[in-house]
DNA sequence: AACTATTTATAAGA
DNA sequence: TTCTTATAAATAGTT
Protein backbone atom coordinates (compact mmCIF):
# COMPACT_ATOMS: atom_id res chain seq x y z
CA UNK A 1 0.00 0.00 0.00
CA UNK A 2 2.23 3.29 -1.48
CA UNK A 3 3.26 4.37 -3.98
CA UNK A 4 4.60 1.23 -5.48
CA UNK A 5 4.43 -2.76 -4.78
CA UNK A 6 7.05 -4.64 -2.77
CA UNK A 7 8.04 -7.94 -2.73
CA UNK A 8 8.29 -9.36 0.94
CA UNK A 9 12.43 -9.79 1.19
CA UNK A 10 15.05 -8.12 3.18
CA UNK A 11 15.27 -4.32 2.69
CA UNK A 12 18.90 -4.18 1.88
CA UNK A 13 19.42 -0.26 1.63
CA UNK A 14 20.19 0.49 5.82
CA UNK A 15 18.27 3.69 5.58
CA UNK A 16 15.59 2.48 3.85
CA UNK A 17 14.88 -0.60 6.05
CA UNK A 18 15.49 1.66 8.87
CA UNK A 19 12.61 3.70 7.65
CA UNK A 20 10.41 1.17 6.79
CA UNK A 21 11.05 -0.87 10.36
CA UNK A 22 9.97 2.37 12.18
CA UNK A 23 6.40 2.57 9.54
CA UNK A 24 5.72 -0.55 10.13
CA UNK A 25 6.77 -1.44 13.75
CA UNK A 26 3.83 1.44 14.42
CA UNK A 27 1.23 0.54 12.25
CA UNK A 28 1.56 -3.37 13.92
CA UNK A 29 1.44 -1.92 17.30
CA UNK A 30 -1.64 0.00 16.61
CA UNK A 31 -3.54 -2.81 14.58
CA UNK A 32 -2.13 -5.04 17.58
CA UNK A 33 -3.95 -2.80 19.93
CA UNK A 34 -7.34 -2.77 17.77
CA UNK A 35 -7.77 -6.60 17.45
CA UNK A 36 -7.26 -6.74 21.54
CA UNK A 37 -9.92 -3.83 21.65
CA UNK A 38 -12.15 -4.78 19.08
CA UNK A 39 -12.33 -8.51 20.01
CA UNK A 40 -11.65 -8.74 23.63
CA UNK A 41 -8.63 -10.56 22.77
CA UNK A 42 -5.40 -10.70 24.88
CA UNK A 43 -2.30 -9.69 23.19
CA UNK A 44 1.51 -9.47 23.33
CA UNK A 45 3.83 -8.30 20.75
CA UNK A 46 7.78 -8.26 21.20
CA UNK A 47 9.89 -6.70 18.29
CA UNK A 48 13.49 -6.82 18.19
CA UNK A 49 14.70 -4.23 15.62
CA UNK A 50 18.15 -5.74 13.56
CA UNK A 51 20.17 -3.29 16.14
CA UNK A 52 18.48 -5.37 19.24
CA UNK A 53 16.25 -2.44 20.16
CA UNK A 54 12.96 -3.69 21.76
CA UNK A 55 10.06 -2.82 21.16
CA UNK A 56 6.79 -4.36 22.61
CA UNK A 57 2.88 -3.94 23.35
CA UNK A 58 0.82 -6.28 25.67
CA UNK A 59 -2.63 -5.51 26.07
CA UNK A 60 -2.44 -6.82 29.53
CA UNK A 61 0.81 -7.00 30.41
CA UNK A 62 3.93 -8.67 29.04
CA UNK A 63 4.40 -10.95 32.22
CA UNK A 64 0.54 -11.76 32.44
CA UNK A 65 0.89 -13.25 28.59
CA UNK A 66 3.68 -14.69 28.78
CA UNK A 67 2.82 -16.85 31.45
CA UNK A 68 -0.60 -17.84 29.72
CA UNK A 69 0.99 -18.60 27.02
CA UNK A 70 3.46 -20.85 29.06
CA UNK A 71 0.38 -22.31 30.22
CA UNK A 72 -1.53 -23.44 27.57
CA UNK A 73 1.67 -24.70 26.12
CA UNK A 74 2.12 -26.99 28.72
CA UNK A 75 -1.56 -28.07 28.94
CA UNK A 76 -1.19 -29.10 25.31
CA UNK A 77 1.59 -30.74 25.79
CA UNK A 78 0.94 -32.76 28.86
CA UNK A 79 -2.25 -33.54 26.46
CA UNK A 80 0.17 -34.92 23.46
CA UNK A 81 3.16 -36.66 25.53
CA UNK A 82 2.23 -37.93 28.57
CA UNK A 83 6.12 -39.38 29.20
CA UNK A 84 8.36 -36.99 31.52
CA UNK A 85 10.49 -34.45 29.43
CA UNK A 86 14.60 -35.11 28.83
CA UNK A 87 15.53 -32.92 30.74
CA UNK A 88 13.53 -33.90 33.99
CA UNK A 89 14.76 -37.26 33.41
CA UNK A 90 18.58 -36.01 33.94
CA UNK A 91 17.27 -34.52 37.18
CA UNK A 92 15.76 -38.15 38.03
CA UNK A 93 18.42 -40.21 37.04
CA UNK A 94 21.09 -37.87 39.61
CA UNK A 95 18.38 -38.60 42.16
CA UNK A 96 18.79 -42.69 41.99
CA UNK A 97 22.42 -42.17 41.75
CA UNK A 98 23.13 -39.99 44.72
CA UNK A 99 20.24 -42.15 46.62
CA UNK A 100 22.52 -45.36 45.56
CA UNK A 101 25.58 -43.42 46.81
CA UNK A 102 24.00 -42.30 49.95
CA UNK A 103 22.88 -46.29 50.48
CA UNK A 104 26.69 -47.02 49.99
CA UNK A 105 28.08 -44.87 52.20
CA UNK A 106 25.01 -45.17 55.38
CA UNK A 107 26.04 -48.97 55.27
CA UNK A 108 29.72 -48.55 55.54
CA UNK A 109 28.85 -45.69 58.16
CA UNK A 110 26.63 -48.32 59.65
CA UNK A 111 29.51 -51.13 59.67
CA UNK A 112 32.28 -48.31 61.28
CA UNK A 113 29.45 -47.87 64.22
CA UNK A 114 29.41 -51.82 64.89
CA UNK A 115 33.46 -51.89 64.71
CA UNK A 116 33.59 -48.92 67.01
CA UNK A 117 31.29 -50.53 69.42
CA UNK A 118 33.61 -53.92 69.29
CA UNK A 119 36.49 -52.27 69.74
CA UNK A 120 35.59 -49.64 72.47
CA UNK A 121 33.99 -52.96 74.02
CA UNK A 122 37.50 -54.62 74.00
CA UNK A 123 39.02 -51.73 74.83
CA UNK A 124 36.97 -51.73 77.97
CA UNK A 125 37.98 -54.79 79.07
CA UNK A 126 41.86 -54.81 78.45
CA UNK A 127 42.08 -51.52 80.28
CA UNK A 128 40.16 -53.72 83.30
CA UNK A 129 42.24 -56.06 82.97
CA UNK A 130 45.33 -53.84 83.29
CA UNK A 131 43.93 -50.55 85.96
CA UNK A 132 41.19 -53.17 87.32
CA UNK A 133 37.89 -52.19 88.31
CA UNK A 134 37.77 -51.55 91.45
CA UNK A 135 40.27 -47.61 91.07
CA UNK A 136 37.14 -45.80 89.96
CA UNK A 137 40.06 -42.61 89.64
CA UNK A 138 42.75 -44.72 87.51
CA UNK A 139 42.07 -42.96 84.13
CA UNK A 140 43.41 -39.61 85.13
CA UNK A 141 46.43 -41.02 86.69
CA UNK A 142 47.09 -42.92 83.02
CA UNK A 143 47.51 -41.61 79.66
CA UNK A 144 44.71 -43.82 78.25
CA UNK A 145 41.98 -41.64 77.10
CA UNK A 146 39.64 -44.46 76.26
CA UNK A 147 38.46 -43.15 73.43
CA UNK A 148 34.89 -41.93 73.00
CA UNK A 149 33.03 -39.27 71.77
CA UNK A 150 32.13 -35.82 73.30
CA UNK A 151 28.63 -34.13 73.52
CA UNK A 152 29.69 -31.76 70.77
CA UNK A 153 31.04 -34.59 68.34
CA UNK A 154 27.57 -36.62 69.02
CA UNK A 155 25.53 -34.13 68.62
CA UNK A 156 24.79 -34.69 65.05
CA UNK A 157 24.62 -38.11 65.85
CA UNK A 158 21.42 -39.78 66.33
CA UNK A 159 20.47 -40.81 69.81
CA UNK A 160 19.82 -44.95 68.77
CA UNK A 161 23.65 -44.75 67.00
CA UNK A 162 25.68 -43.28 69.77
CA UNK A 163 28.02 -45.60 71.88
CA UNK A 164 27.36 -46.62 75.60
CA UNK A 165 28.95 -45.05 78.18
CA UNK A 166 32.36 -46.21 79.23
CA UNK A 167 31.43 -47.45 82.37
CA UNK A 168 28.52 -50.08 80.97
CA UNK A 169 30.87 -51.25 78.75
CA UNK A 170 27.32 -52.94 76.38
CA UNK A 171 26.54 -53.89 72.45
CA UNK A 172 24.60 -51.46 70.41
CA UNK A 173 21.58 -53.48 69.27
CA UNK A 174 22.65 -52.73 65.63
CA UNK A 175 21.91 -49.55 64.66
CA UNK A 176 19.40 -49.31 62.11
CA UNK A 177 19.30 -46.75 59.53
CA UNK A 178 16.96 -44.00 59.53
CA UNK A 179 16.32 -42.80 55.97
CA UNK A 180 13.59 -41.50 53.95
CA UNK A 181 14.66 -42.77 50.78
CA UNK A 182 15.89 -45.98 49.36
CA UNK B 1 -10.61 -0.10 5.57
CA UNK B 2 -14.40 -0.74 4.81
CA UNK B 3 -17.73 -0.02 3.59
CA UNK B 4 -17.51 2.10 6.80
CA UNK B 5 -15.41 3.86 9.43
CA UNK B 6 -15.68 2.57 12.96
CA UNK B 7 -14.56 3.32 16.08
CA UNK B 8 -12.23 1.35 18.20
CA UNK B 9 -14.20 -0.30 20.67
CA UNK B 10 -14.91 -4.26 22.04
CA UNK B 11 -17.72 -5.28 19.32
CA UNK B 12 -20.34 -6.32 21.31
CA UNK B 13 -22.29 -8.43 18.92
CA UNK B 14 -20.21 -11.86 19.25
CA UNK B 15 -20.91 -13.45 15.73
CA UNK B 16 -19.16 -10.24 14.00
CA UNK B 17 -16.20 -10.28 16.99
CA UNK B 18 -15.69 -13.03 15.76
CA UNK B 19 -15.62 -12.76 12.38
CA UNK B 20 -13.90 -9.60 12.90
CA UNK B 21 -11.33 -11.44 14.86
CA UNK B 22 -10.28 -13.80 12.34
CA UNK B 23 -10.10 -11.27 9.65
CA UNK B 24 -7.91 -8.60 11.50
CA UNK B 25 -5.70 -11.96 13.11
CA UNK B 26 -4.95 -13.51 10.03
CA UNK B 27 -3.90 -9.86 8.87
CA UNK B 28 -1.81 -8.70 12.10
CA UNK B 29 -0.17 -11.95 12.03
CA UNK B 30 0.68 -11.33 8.02
CA UNK B 31 1.82 -8.10 9.05
CA UNK B 32 4.39 -9.16 11.80
CA UNK B 33 5.58 -11.62 9.06
CA UNK B 34 6.30 -8.72 6.84
CA UNK B 35 8.15 -6.47 9.44
CA UNK B 36 10.35 -9.76 10.66
CA UNK B 37 11.54 -9.89 6.68
CA UNK B 38 11.52 -6.75 5.17
CA UNK B 39 13.18 -5.49 8.28
CA UNK B 40 15.18 -8.02 9.59
CA UNK B 41 13.79 -8.09 13.07
CA UNK B 42 13.13 -10.79 15.28
CA UNK B 43 8.97 -10.41 16.38
CA UNK B 44 7.14 -12.69 18.36
CA UNK B 45 2.96 -12.30 18.58
CA UNK B 46 0.49 -14.12 20.61
CA UNK B 47 -2.87 -14.38 20.77
CA UNK B 48 -5.82 -15.25 22.65
CA UNK B 49 -9.19 -15.01 21.57
CA UNK B 50 -11.92 -14.09 24.14
CA UNK B 51 -12.80 -18.02 24.02
CA UNK B 52 -9.13 -18.32 25.17
CA UNK B 53 -7.83 -20.58 21.88
CA UNK B 54 -4.46 -19.39 21.48
CA UNK B 55 -2.51 -18.05 18.03
CA UNK B 56 0.96 -17.36 18.00
CA UNK B 57 3.61 -16.38 15.49
CA UNK B 58 7.03 -15.67 15.85
CA UNK B 59 9.80 -15.08 13.38
CA UNK B 60 12.37 -17.15 15.20
CA UNK B 61 10.40 -19.29 17.61
CA UNK B 62 8.43 -18.00 20.93
CA UNK B 63 10.88 -19.62 23.10
CA UNK B 64 13.55 -17.96 21.48
CA UNK B 65 11.66 -14.29 21.79
CA UNK B 66 10.72 -15.23 25.06
CA UNK B 67 14.34 -15.22 26.17
CA UNK B 68 15.78 -12.77 24.24
CA UNK B 69 12.29 -10.45 25.61
CA UNK B 70 13.77 -11.60 29.45
CA UNK B 71 16.80 -11.18 29.42
CA UNK B 72 16.50 -8.05 27.70
CA UNK B 73 14.40 -7.00 30.45
CA UNK B 74 17.17 -8.44 32.66
CA UNK B 75 14.02 -10.06 34.31
CA UNK B 76 14.01 -13.12 36.42
CA UNK B 77 14.52 -16.31 34.71
CA UNK B 78 11.48 -18.24 36.32
CA UNK B 79 9.46 -15.81 34.14
CA UNK B 80 10.38 -17.50 31.73
CA UNK B 81 9.16 -21.26 32.36
CA UNK B 82 6.71 -20.37 35.33
CA UNK B 83 4.57 -23.32 35.41
CA UNK B 84 6.57 -25.89 33.31
CA UNK B 85 9.70 -25.69 35.82
CA UNK B 86 7.65 -26.69 39.22
CA UNK B 87 8.29 -29.99 38.78
CA UNK B 88 11.91 -29.26 37.45
CA UNK B 89 12.16 -27.45 41.09
CA UNK B 90 11.47 -29.83 43.07
CA UNK B 91 14.02 -31.96 41.70
CA UNK B 92 16.72 -29.20 42.10
CA UNK B 93 15.80 -29.25 45.36
CA UNK B 94 15.83 -32.96 46.39
CA UNK B 95 19.04 -33.14 44.76
CA UNK B 96 20.23 -30.30 46.69
CA UNK B 97 18.81 -31.87 50.08
CA UNK B 98 20.31 -35.31 48.64
CA UNK B 99 23.68 -33.43 48.30
CA UNK B 100 23.26 -31.75 51.53
CA UNK B 101 22.54 -34.78 53.57
CA UNK B 102 25.58 -36.76 52.01
CA UNK B 103 28.19 -34.04 52.90
CA UNK B 104 26.66 -34.44 56.82
CA UNK B 105 27.13 -38.27 56.21
CA UNK B 106 30.50 -37.82 54.75
CA UNK B 107 32.35 -35.81 57.32
CA UNK B 108 30.69 -38.49 60.22
CA UNK B 109 32.09 -41.16 58.50
CA UNK B 110 35.44 -39.57 58.14
CA UNK B 111 34.95 -38.61 62.00
CA UNK B 112 34.33 -42.32 62.53
CA UNK B 113 37.32 -43.62 60.60
CA UNK B 114 39.61 -41.28 62.59
CA UNK B 115 38.08 -42.12 66.09
CA UNK B 116 38.39 -46.03 64.94
CA UNK B 117 42.05 -45.78 64.24
CA UNK B 118 42.39 -43.80 67.58
CA UNK B 119 40.91 -46.65 69.73
CA UNK B 120 42.50 -49.42 67.49
CA UNK B 121 45.79 -47.80 68.65
CA UNK B 122 44.88 -48.02 72.08
CA UNK B 123 43.34 -51.26 72.20
CA UNK B 124 47.17 -52.33 70.88
CA UNK B 125 48.94 -50.76 73.70
CA UNK B 126 46.50 -51.72 76.25
CA UNK B 127 46.59 -55.29 74.44
CA UNK B 128 50.50 -55.44 74.65
CA UNK B 129 50.66 -53.92 78.61
CA UNK B 130 48.20 -57.34 79.41
CA UNK B 131 50.00 -60.21 77.12
CA UNK B 132 53.48 -58.50 76.44
CA UNK B 133 55.43 -58.92 73.08
CA UNK B 134 57.36 -61.88 74.22
CA UNK B 135 55.67 -64.83 73.18
CA UNK B 136 55.25 -64.20 69.18
CA UNK B 137 53.59 -67.72 68.61
CA UNK B 138 50.67 -67.47 70.69
CA UNK B 139 48.08 -65.96 68.71
CA UNK B 140 45.72 -68.44 67.60
CA UNK B 141 44.80 -69.22 71.42
CA UNK B 142 44.04 -65.70 72.19
CA UNK B 143 40.13 -64.84 72.52
CA UNK B 144 40.91 -61.20 72.08
CA UNK B 145 40.08 -60.54 68.03
CA UNK B 146 41.76 -57.21 67.80
CA UNK B 147 39.24 -56.07 65.97
CA UNK B 148 40.00 -54.65 62.27
CA UNK B 149 39.51 -54.37 59.31
CA UNK B 150 39.70 -57.18 56.60
CA UNK B 151 40.92 -56.09 53.03
CA UNK B 152 37.42 -56.60 51.25
CA UNK B 153 35.88 -54.13 53.91
CA UNK B 154 38.69 -51.65 53.35
CA UNK B 155 38.66 -51.74 49.86
CA UNK B 156 36.47 -48.67 49.08
CA UNK B 157 38.07 -46.77 51.71
CA UNK B 158 40.49 -43.63 51.34
CA UNK B 159 44.31 -44.93 52.07
CA UNK B 160 45.14 -42.20 53.89
CA UNK B 161 42.22 -43.14 56.47
CA UNK B 162 43.06 -46.67 56.64
CA UNK B 163 44.35 -48.38 59.29
CA UNK B 164 48.04 -49.38 59.91
CA UNK B 165 48.45 -53.43 59.80
CA UNK B 166 48.38 -54.32 63.56
CA UNK B 167 51.43 -55.50 64.73
CA UNK B 168 51.71 -59.19 65.50
CA UNK B 169 50.21 -59.45 68.80
CA UNK B 170 52.69 -61.17 71.15
CA UNK B 171 51.80 -62.41 74.50
CA UNK B 172 53.09 -65.43 76.94
CA UNK B 173 50.41 -66.89 78.04
CA UNK B 174 46.70 -67.91 76.67
CA UNK B 175 44.19 -65.20 78.37
CA UNK B 176 40.80 -66.37 79.67
CA UNK B 177 38.00 -65.40 77.12
CA UNK B 178 35.83 -62.96 78.91
CA UNK B 179 33.39 -62.91 76.06
CA UNK B 180 33.09 -64.90 72.65
CA UNK B 181 33.28 -62.82 69.24
CA UNK B 182 29.87 -60.67 68.65
C1' DA C 1 -17.23 -17.66 2.50
C1' DA C 2 -16.96 -14.26 -1.22
C1' DC C 3 -17.49 -9.63 -2.73
C1' DT C 4 -16.44 -4.80 -2.96
C1' DA C 5 -16.77 -0.07 -1.49
C1' DT C 6 -14.18 2.34 1.40
C1' DT C 7 -10.80 3.17 4.80
C1' DT C 8 -6.20 2.67 6.22
C1' DA C 9 -1.33 1.82 5.70
C1' DT C 10 2.65 2.94 3.60
C1' DA C 11 6.42 3.29 -0.51
C1' DA C 12 8.54 6.58 -2.70
C1' DG C 13 9.46 11.19 -3.34
C1' DA C 14 10.16 16.01 -1.66
C1' DT D 1 14.48 13.15 9.54
C1' DT D 2 9.56 14.50 8.60
C1' DC D 3 5.84 15.50 5.51
C1' DT D 4 3.25 14.46 1.35
C1' DT D 5 0.58 11.74 -1.58
C1' DA D 6 -0.34 8.19 -4.94
C1' DT D 7 -1.29 3.70 -4.54
C1' DA D 8 -1.42 -0.95 -2.42
C1' DA D 9 -3.52 -3.50 1.09
C1' DA D 10 -6.83 -4.44 4.64
C1' DT D 11 -11.26 -4.96 5.94
C1' DA D 12 -16.56 -3.49 7.31
C1' DG D 13 -20.60 -4.36 5.75
C1' DT D 14 -23.12 -6.89 2.38
C1' DT D 15 -24.55 -10.95 -0.27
Amino acid sequence: MGRGKIVIQRIDNSSSRQVTFSKRRKGLIKKAKELAILCDAEVGLAIFSSSGKLYEFASTSMKSVIERYNKTKEENQQLMNPTSEVKEQILTDEIQELNRKDNLIHHENLELWKKVNLIRQENMELYNKVYGTRDKNATTSNSFILYGFNSEESSHIPTHLQLSQPEQPNYEAPPKATRSKG
